[in-house]
DNA sequence: TAAGTTAGTAAAATATGGAAACAATCCCTA
DNA sequence: TAGGGATTGTTTCCATATTTTACTAACTTA
């Protein structure tokens, strides 16, 4: 468990994304400054070296940021290095995709167990894992010690699902869910409802000066 | 086009919300207070009442708001009357996912056209459509006037799928590849990234004392 | 050693958002 | 028809978070 230096919620969102953008960078560059990291981040650079404050002291006044270091220690703060298990409940179309996505392994996530509770779905395979009905949930979390939970049922499922996965000790929920799930005490909870995101486009849409923020 | 008195973000990113709280509510119930609306959308009811009222003066004193007057403003502000036409790009297992999706057409969203550069995957249907190759996609942003893109291709090909939307009239687009796309003036663009919700999360994971936020 | 770069950080400026409070208005009942 | 209870609309204030500015410290190179 790390000590908790507060960092700002503002700042935590812009640590996956300075980790994107390093990948960009070309191979055989070894450092790179706080202004061409803002550069392609598309921030303010004294923004870049406020937020890696808060990771120490890792740049080296008058050169800049070694590259590998910089990556090493956003992973590190991230917890990307500590190999979090998750599993996907809800394997529809959605479901599936989640469970293709090689975007969580590449960051250090592994997918251990996909459940569903429909007879037809139960078994059979997908990106090489065997689907299992929910009865089998509280197994899994204990042998994988899993910590993420990913919620990818129809909306009427999702609470009791949430209830479940927090009853078998995961600590971590990504809702793909439309519905807002009831607050538990140290249970993080992040929804990302697709319908929404694509209401919100629609009311710029209409309203070409303003600016969507965030 | 709307007149642009200034909805301030937090509010926009709440309409849907109280859209998807109304929905919940029996269908025999005919109005609802801010208190009520409140306690399902677990915000403050003078909240709400601030929040509706960017939207004219829509409730009653002493009675509350009429439930069907207020989803159908909600509606209306949110452009959901307008019946967007949006096309998706990269039908992948995410894109497939999206094409499936329900929600969108719930809300008034019609997905008119699938494109994807694999040959492999031309001509074949997916939820209905049949999947054309990028070289169709100004054809069919006229014919049905497409206001918004979707991009679910992997992340190298998103932006120079980002610049073909714009060139044929998209003015909205929504991305699920892992890139931050460029800034262009009267285009809206939202990033919806999965890996790096994951990663949001996973700092939290080990600081259950800190609460993410939205 | 001097000039040029760049990180780290304190502090100011800005923006935003949330909560409280209250007057205005409506319904209901006696 | 008057009064009491309920609930909205709106103003005002407060708190806080975020961004930006500006400056100092430290390094590199010539």
């Amino acid at each position: 468990m790390k000590e908790n230096k507060k960092i700002p919620p503002a700042t935590v969102k812009r640590l996956p994304l300075y980790l994107q953008c390093l990948d960009q960078v070309s191979d055989n560059e070894i450092g790179i400054s706080s202004s061409k990291l803002a550069e392609l981040a598309k921030v303010n650079d004294a923004q870049v070296r406020r937020d890696l404050s808060y990771l120490g002291t890792l740049g080296t006044r008058g050169v800049g940021y070694d590259i590998s270091t910089l990556r090493n220690q956003l992973q590190l703060e991230l917890g990307l290095v500590e190999g979090w298990s998750a599993v996907i409940v809800g394997i529809g179309n959605l479901g599936s995709a989640l469970a293709h996505y090689g975007g969580f392994r590449e960051k250090g996530f592994g997918i251990v167990g996909l459940f569903d509770d429909d007879p037809k779905k139960i078994n059979s395979q997908v990106a090489g894992l065997v689907i299992k009905p929910l009865s089998d949930l509280e197994k899994y979390c204990e042998k994988f010690n899993v910590a993420i939970g990913i919620i990818a049922t129809p909306g009427e499922h999702a609470q009791s699902v949430a209830d479940k996965l927090i009853g078998c000790g995961v600590r971590s929920i990504l809702n793909f869910a439309p519905v807002l799930l009831k607050n538990v005490p140290n249970v993080q909870i992040r929804s990302v409802d697709l319908s929404q995101e694509l209401q919100i486009l629609s009311y710029y849409l209409d309203r070409p000066i303003l600016k969507a923020v965030d």
